[in-house]
DNA sequence: CGGGAAGTTGAAGCCAGTCAAGATTTGTGG
DNA sequence: CCACAAATCTTGACTGGCTTCAACTTCCCG
C-alpha cells in the first residue's frame, strides 16, 4: 500500500474492540453492520446443526477478515467465536463500500481474501473426504502451524493452541475419542506433540511423508 | 445492470467457446489468461491426490464463474472439467481488471460470487464431517436439484444428471459401492430416483425430513 | 479443597470400505 | 446391423476403522 492508501484505510477504521474468550463475534444468520480484521487472538468459525452437532469450518488467526459473507450476501453462513481474548479492528459496512468504490485495489484484495478462503475450504473438504484419521489430523495441525508461522505466532517448533481436542474433532469430522487416540500415537512417534494450550511440531518433513501430504502451502494474501 | 453496464460488459467479452465433454477447461496449478462464465452445459471441479484419489469440490452449472482463483492468487487450486459439451463466455484476464476498476459494482459482484462459493464449501464440509451416508447423499442431490431449478434445467421433478455414481461418491467421500447401495435404498423409498443421465426428486419435503436437513437454500447471486 | 471441564483409556458394535463377481448399458469397428 | 469390448451399475460377503459407551485421571480455578 502507498502511504495515502494506508491513510485512507485508517480513515474508515471505526475503532478497535476487545472481545473476551468464549464470546461470539458474529452469529450464523446475522447481518451485522460491522466488519472486522483480527489484530490479535484466536477464534473459531463453525456451523451448528439441528441435532446439536457442530462443524468447525476454520480456525481464526490474526490477520483474518470476519464478516464478508454478511456484507455481500446479507447474512453470515457460520458463527465466529473468540477462543482467546481478541482485539479486532472494526470497519463500518456502509462506509466500507464507499471506500471500496474509491479504491478498487482494496476491492481486489477483498476478492483475494474470499478466494483464499475458498481455496482452504476446498483443501479441507479433500482432507475430510479422502484422508483417514491420522493424515487428516496431521494435515490440519500442519496447516494451522504454517499459518501461525506466517503471523509470527510460533516460538521455534511450538505455537499456542487455545483449542480443545473436541474442537479439532469437530473440525475434522472425527469423534473425540478417536481424535485423542490418534494424537497419542503421533505423540509417541515423536513427530508432533499436542498438549493443552500448546502445539509442537517436531518434524514437519517426516509428518508430511507419513501422512502422504504433498505440501502445506499457505497462499500469500493481503491484509486490510 | 443498466443498459450501459451490459454494453460495457459485452465489450470485455473476448468471445465464446465450445468445449467437448470430458475435456479439462482449467487445470489445477494453471495460471490462465482467461476467465469463463458457463453459458450452457455441466461440469466438475476436482482435486487429485498423489495416491490417485479424487475429491470433487463442486458441480458446475450454467451461470457459474470459472477461473477466479487463478486471476487473484496466480493459480487454480482445482481442475475444472466439462461433463457434457459446454458453451463458455470468455473474458480476458488483463482487460478484466481494467474493466473492474472502471465498474466497482462488478467488483462487488465478483466478491459476491466468491462468497457464495465459500458458503457452499462450508456447507459441503458440514455434510462430509457431520452427516452419515444417506443424509449426505440426499443433501448433495437436493442442493444440485435446487441449483438446477434456478437456471431452469429442471423439467418438473427431473433434471439431466450427466455425472456417474463414482463422481457423486468422490464428491461425498464415500465408496462407489456404498453410494450405489444407498441410492438403491432411496429409489425403493420412492423419494428420489437417480438413473443414468437423469435425477428425479419425487418428494423434496419428505427427503429433507428423513435426512434431517433444515433447508436447502441456494443463495441469490449475480451473473457476469 | 471441592467440583467441573478436559484429557485418557479400554471394550464392544456398527457403518462404511474393500473384494469379488455378475448384469446392464454404451460405444465402436467390421 | 450385429458383435464385441469397455464402461458403468448392481449385489453379496467379509473386514476394519471409527463410533459409542463407560469409567477413570488430570488439570484448573474459585
Amino acid at each position: 500500500m502507498t502511504p495515502e492508501e494506508v491513510a485512507a484505510t485508517q480513515k474508515f477504521k471505526v475503532g478497535e474492540m476487545s472481545i473476551a474468550a468464549r464470546t461470539p463475534i458474529l452469529m450464523e444468520g446475522a447481518n451485522s453492520a460491522q466488519l472486522f480484521t483480527v489484530l490479535s487472538g484466536m477464534g473459531l468459525r463453525y456451523k451448528l446443526l439441528a441435532d446439536g452437532s457442530r462443524q468447525i469450518v476454520n480456525f481464526v488467526l490474526p490477520g483474518d477478515f470476519i464478516g464478508l459473507q454478511a456484507s455481500v450476501m446479507g447474512e453470515m453462513a457460520h458463527t465466529v467465536e473468540a477462543s482467546t481474548d481478541m482485539r479486532l479492528c472494526v470497519f463500518d459496512r456502509t462506509e466500507f463500500w464507499t471506500f471500496f468504490r474509491a479504491h478498487p485495489e482494496r476491492a481486489y484484495d477483498l476478492t483475494w481474501l474470499a478466494a483464499v478462503e475458498e481455496r482452504f475450504l476446498g483443501e479441507a473438504l479433500t482432507a475430510l473426504g479422502q484422508r483417514p484419521a491420522l493424515p487428516r489430523i496431521v494435515w490440519a495441525l500442519l496447516t494451522i502451524w504454517e499459518r501461525a508461522r506466517l503471523v509470527d505466532l510460533t516460538e521455534g517448533p511450538s505455537m499456542p493452541f487455545p483449542w480443545r481436542q473436541q474442537d479439532l474433532a469437530d473440525a475434522l469430522g472425527l469423534s473425540l475419542v478417536h481424535t485423542n487416540k490418534t494424537l497419542a500415537r503421533l505423540r509417541q512417534s515423536q513427530l508432533l506433540t499436542l498438549s493443552p494450550g500448546k502445539l509442537t511440531v517436531h518434524d514437519p518433513e517426516a509428518l508430511r511423508r507419513t501422512a502422504g501430504i504433498e505440501e502445506v502451502e499457505v497462499p500469500q494474501r493481503p491484509i486490510l
